[in-house]
DNA sequence: TATCCGTGGAG
DNA sequence: TCTCCAAGGAT
């Protein structure tokens, strides 16, 4: 296995020179402002989650103010980041905030990952990032870097494994472990990146296991590609854009002309309902869920 | 564990 | 154009 120690000052001298000048890593984030990025950031890009956190955290600058309005308010300003139901988990981590933790950011990795839309990667970020916690943050940068330096992988497994848990938590430094961790995600998004490597401007190009062994391509199963025209994904995307858009209650009219197959459309508008994104009225119309 | 859950930019 | 995939989580 790789010496810690070859990794650790590359990679932390990089990230000083490198590092993004994100709102949620400046001195004045409150762990709020860092939970509410992290959940933002699930499978979504950095550029497209800046302008819709900074007037989010000017909107409710506290999870007390986010509890206080319906849920629908959540998802309507949520706009087109992309999965909805994280704006309602988001809402409802506010809430448990507020009614079960005095309205502060739980700092114990435990206590954040029992809350709404906190898995084990946002627990590790939140604990890590916003409270200096010691934790292994593997998110998908992380687990890319590391499969390429130490494993001469391509490309990380599909599902995180206990090996890959224990790689990196035996690469975590004694202290500044919140700095390498974020240092290491920050490698893996602007040089190590999943489709073309930037290896001539890589701080651990030198050691990296994959590059020395001729960057042999992935092997095994291809990756399931996401298709999504004509899915009910797409399907939900747009019903749920006219409930977003819309003032007040919309007529049922208004959600068929966006979707041409019936079948589909009725099951796509269940399935928010189910939910929780949307809500029906007794006069058969439609709006974002107000409770 | 495999599948579902949006959206849009890059190559 | 089309494929890939981006700070995952819940079931």
């Amino acid at each position: 296995m790789v010496e810690p120690n070859l990794l650790h000052a590359p990679i932390l001298e990089w990230y000083a020179d490198n590092a993004r000048d994100l709102p949620w890593r400046a001195s004045d984030a409150t762990p709020w402002g860092v939970l509410v990025s992290e959940i933002m950031l699930q499978q979504t890009p950095v550029i497209r989650v800046l302008p819709i956190w900074a007037d989010w955290m000017r909107r409710w600058p506290t999870p007390k103010a986010l509890a206080a309005e319906p849920p629908g308010e959540a998802v309507r300003h949520w706009g087109r980041l992309g999965y909805p139901r994280r704006a309602l988990r988001l809402h409802a981590c506010a809430q448990a905030i507020t009614d079960d933790h005095g309205g502060e950011v739980p700092d114990d990795h435990a206590t954040l990952l029992a809350l709404p839309g906190i898995g084990e990667y946002t627990a590790a970020a939140v604990a890590s990032f916003a409270f200096g916690g010691r934790h292994a943050v593997l998110d998908t940068n992380v687990r890319r870097v590391f499969a390429r330096a130490v494993r001469a992988e391509e490309y990380p497994p599909t599902s995180t494994s206990a090996v890959e848990r224990r790689l990196a938590e035996a690469l975590l430094p004694a202290l500044g472990a919140a700095r390498w961790g974020v240092a290491v995600m920050e490698l893996g998004a602007l040089v190590c990146t999943a489709r073309a490597p930037r290896c001539a401007d890589c701080p651990i190009s030198g050691v990296c296991a994959w590059r020395l062994a001729g960057k042999p391509p992935h092997t095994g199963p291809a990756r399931k590609g996401q298709t999504y025209a004509g899915t009910d994904r797409q399907c939900r995307g747009r019903l749920l854009a006219v409930l977003r858009e819309a003032h007040g209650p919309v007529p049922k009219a208004a959600l068929d002309v966006v979707w041409d197959d019936a079948v589909q459309r009725e099951r796509a508008l269940d399935g928010l309902i189910a939910d929780g994104l949307a809500e029906v009225l007794p006069d058969d119309t439609y709006r974002l869920p107000q409770s």
